[in-house]
DNA sequence: AGAAATTGCGAGAACGTTCTCGCATTTCCT
DNA sequence: AGGAAATGCGAGAACGTTCTCGCAATTTCT
């Protein structure tokens, strides 16, 4: 019991294949009356054209590729994911997914894999800022590529990010303005070991944005004595130094006054604060307030609900299919360098130490 | 300047293209000498297989498709999302991924793109447990099924489920033992225009059973009047249920005793409650108590660590590709209905009421 | 009415693989 | 040393489409 092919349906209506295909396609010279015969013999044994010969007979396949870092605790993968997805499928894509978990090896052998697929295009979130020969033109076969989230100097692709810069300085203008001098800034890296208050080589440029931000907020408002700390993708290690950093025992012994407000760089080091807040009894806004980058339902729901620096996904997501797809339909097109604003939504998690 | 196929690869190397085929591929009787010297050619001239050709000839892609409900506030998405791409991945598999947000016209459509697309096989979180013609095995073209996190009474293929009923009835009794007798369930539906108390037909079993949960929860442990509100997947008439739940100005009005603790089926259920909560400016438990089913890393960050029922997602997900692939590998293997057991965790969204 | 244009359809090639044959050539056995 | 077995490789088919070409039949034009 094979699968009936165009063939079967040419025998069962009493044509060509030739014929038979131009009825189902509707192209080229056919009459009125064949084509619906056809069609017809082809719904009565149960026809579905096979997208794989097609492909290989039209040299594209209507698939997209996506090589993305499956992170959950921040919320830009299943945002955009969704929206890729959605965005594609709206346009007749439909996408190949792979995630590299922020690995570059694996980042390798993922776009090699959806090239060898023969992929229309791919669409890929950055490990590392610092690599990228995988990704230029003929390491993917002139395929087009539009990279998101994060920008890789030096490279000839289109590319989506957002402004964290302006947002996470006026955050700080924010915290100042209602009376915080001490600011502590919690970054993510994964190049180090333990944390540390140097700072390293960040992860990426979507971080590195974010810590200019903060940094240039310090100067314009002429913030004293920030401490940075620099942590590694590791919930323990990020854990252990906020502990050291909000637990009053330690306070004492350091030369640094405590911070009365937090800026984490991601989720993941949100949840770390707020974990370390609620194990040792510290309440947001009272006894420390925190901001952080990237907002989520959650962030908006709880009380006091977290100010953020919100990224446009959905739109970032929908921008990078139909950028890809123009690149797609036009193998000479440009690339651009992309780059959306971000808003900072003011919530309760600053406390007013300003008297009133 | 076309990409170099196994031809090019032939003529560069001097040997004909079966030869090449046998060298690249290592099958087949082949001298040493001949495959090296293939594979350096094959190197020089920069050659990648094509895999939509070998699919043609081999008739299998190495690709699974994922059906699924890109709904992003209930954690099923992302963890599922990931722990199935990580697990094909593993097993030499890609994933093509559709998002049919929970509507079975865009279902239908999904998977029989998928199958011209030629998949492997197929997981699906069906949209509804009342229809199933488009995952039948002929519709399907008999291609292997899996469907996850929701049953399909009735339907012939394997599937995946979370036994949430005894957690649910778990959840209920923890409920009275803290001294709780006057509950409120707030279950998600999506056949009903406005939040109601009469049960309608439910979203999917697995909202069904923790419903039936809850329910022996309630005969158990002998609790009187409980309130159940069905409200619809819309975020603005969820609201407006909870707020005239939680509103102490409406229960006046009411001839129910006002809730002490609110289960909700869902994370969408939850949030709703938390905004609400936090918008009339009552503490969570001190005003009221909460439950849920699925667990976040923000439920056990904030303050109070919310009490949930937790499902084995990302086992759920592994398996669900394990499976999927052994019926892949054998045609004839017998479907399976697989019910993985849930936890019911307790954390400090439950208010002690018991005099001590 | 005859030439020209148009219409409808079939034959066959092509996309890039893999794999089955069959045929030399080499190696092995007695 | 002579036949048998094993080895290495090439020719060609096949997977299921689409599309170009050419040819007969029909329609249109002058």
């Amino acid at each position: 019991m094979r699968k009936p092919t165009i063939n079967d349906v040419a025998a069962a209506a009493g044509v060509s294949r030739a014929t038979a295909s131009r009825a189902l396609s509707d192209y080229g010279r056919i009459s009125e009356q064949t084509r619906t015969e056809v069609k017809k013999a082809a719904e009565r044994i149960g026809y579905t054209p096979n997208q794989v010969a097609r492909s290989m007979r039209a040299g594209n396949t209507k698939t997209l590729g996506l090589v993305i870092i499956a992170d959950f605790t921040n919320v830009f993968f299943d945002r955009a994911t969704k929206g890729i997805v959605d965005t594609a499928r709206a346009n007749g894509y439909e996408v190949l997914i792979s995630n590299t978990d922020e690995n570059l090896d694996v980042e390798r052998e993922a776009i090699q894999t959806l090239i060898e697929k023969q992929v229309d295009g791919l669409i890929v979130v950055p490990s590392t800022a610092a690599v990228h020969d995988h990704l230029d033109p003929k390491a993917r076969q002139n395929k087009p590529l539009v990279i998101i989230d994060r920008m890789v100097p030096g490279i000839n692709a289109t590319s989506i990010t957002t402004n964290d810069f302006a947002s996470c300085e006026m955050a700080v203008k924010e915290a100042k303005d209602k009376g915080h001098t001490n600011m502590a800034f919690l970054i993510a890296t994964s190049t180090v070991q333990e944390a540390q208050t140097e700072k390293p080589i960040l992860q990426n440029t979507t971080i590195e944005d974010r810590v200019n931000g903060f940094m240039n907020g310090i100067v314009d408002n002429n913030v004293k004595d920030p401490i940075w700390i620099y942590a590694p993708d590791d919930p323990e290690k990020t854990q252990r130094a906020v502990e050291e950093l909000l637990n009053p025992k330690t306070k004492e012994n350091k030369k640094q006054k405590p911070p009365t407000v937090i800026f984490t760089s991601n989720n993941d080091m949100a949840l770390a604060v707020l974990k370390t807040a609620n194990k040792l009894k510290l309440n947001i806004p009272k006894d420390i307030s925190l901001v952080t980058v990237d907002d989520s339902e959650w962030l908006e729901a709880i009380a006091p609900g977290i100010t953020v620096v919100e990224r446009p996904v959905d739109e970032l997501a929908k921008l990078a299919v139909e950028k890809l797809i123009e690149h797609i339909n036009n193998n000479s097109k440009k690339p651009e360098k992309i780059v959306l604003e971000t808003k900072l939504i003011s919530r309760g998690s600053i406390q007013n130490r300003k008297a009133k």
